[in-house]
DNA sequence: AACTCGGGGCA
DNA sequence: TGCCCAGAGTT
């Protein structure tokens, strides 16, 4: 375990020295906002969310707004992000739901976030540790991909591996290794064509033997 | 934990 | 067109 720990340090600061300081691929000004963007990000990249959410925003602000928002006016806004009646419906009900029972505020505990509809694990960890700085580290595909290839975690499951990274990772960094593993996956360890012959982290790569064999 | 599911991306 | 896939929801 601790020479584990000692790995996983050097390659985070590989990551850090490469990547720097990131900030949540999604742009937001607040928690509604973030909660909102989060919702309309599943299945779908974050520069289509921002592009959505900018227009969005400026005409709705607060869950009272979405509220009373029609459905088919809301499909009409976020169509781009896809699955847009069912994220039109959620995003309603998510909004009428802290205007019912939240004060209109969102709430910061993994369990009333995960009850909002649209919100499951992995979103509720993206809004508590960007939106609240709490502990969370939110485990997506890409997240998963390339801390499987580093050999930080063998869970097989997101929820096994986000334990596995958290007992691995120091607590004051779970946010930002969140960001470095996505910017490393979307850049450098796609998942199909991995660009290993740039990849800073290839000598850690358990992979760096198949890698370009596989998907190219 | 294992499953289903709707729909977007890409071959 | 068909295959793949992310992530929420369900059991």
């Amino acid at each position: 375990m601790e020479g584990k720990k000692a790995r996983v340090g050097v390659i985070l600061k590989i990551l850090e020295r490469e990547y720097g300081q990131l900030e949540s691929g999604l742009r937001f000004e607040n928690p509604f906002q973030l909660l909102i963007a989060v919702i309309l990000s599943a299945q779908c990249t974050d520069v289509r969310v921002n592009r959505v959410t900018k227009r969005l925003f400026a005409n709705y602000k607060t869950p009272e707004d979405f509220a009373a928002l029609g459905q088919e006016e809301l499909e009409e806004e976020i169509r781009e992000c896809g699955l847009f009646r069912n994220k039109a419906k959620n995003i309603r009900k998510t909004a009428s739901i802290l205007l019912r029972d939240y004060e209109c505020r969102v709430p910061s505990t993994r369990e009333e976030l995960m009850s909002l509809p649209g919100v499951g694990r992995k979103s509720a960890n993206v809004i508590l540790s960007h939106a609240f700085g709490q502990d969370a580290l939110a485990v997506d595909t890409h997240v998963y991909r390339v801390s499987h290839r580093l050999g930080l975690a063998d869970g097989k499951t997101p929820l096994a591996t986000e334990r596995q990274l958290l007992q691995l990772i120091p607590r004051e960094k779970w946010t930002q290794a969140h960001q470095w593993l996505i910017r490393h996956g979307r850049r450098v360890c796609r998942a199909r064509k991995p660009r290993c012959e740039v990849c800073i982290l290839r000598e850690h790569c358990r992979r760096v033997l198949v890698c370009g064999e596989e998907g190219a």
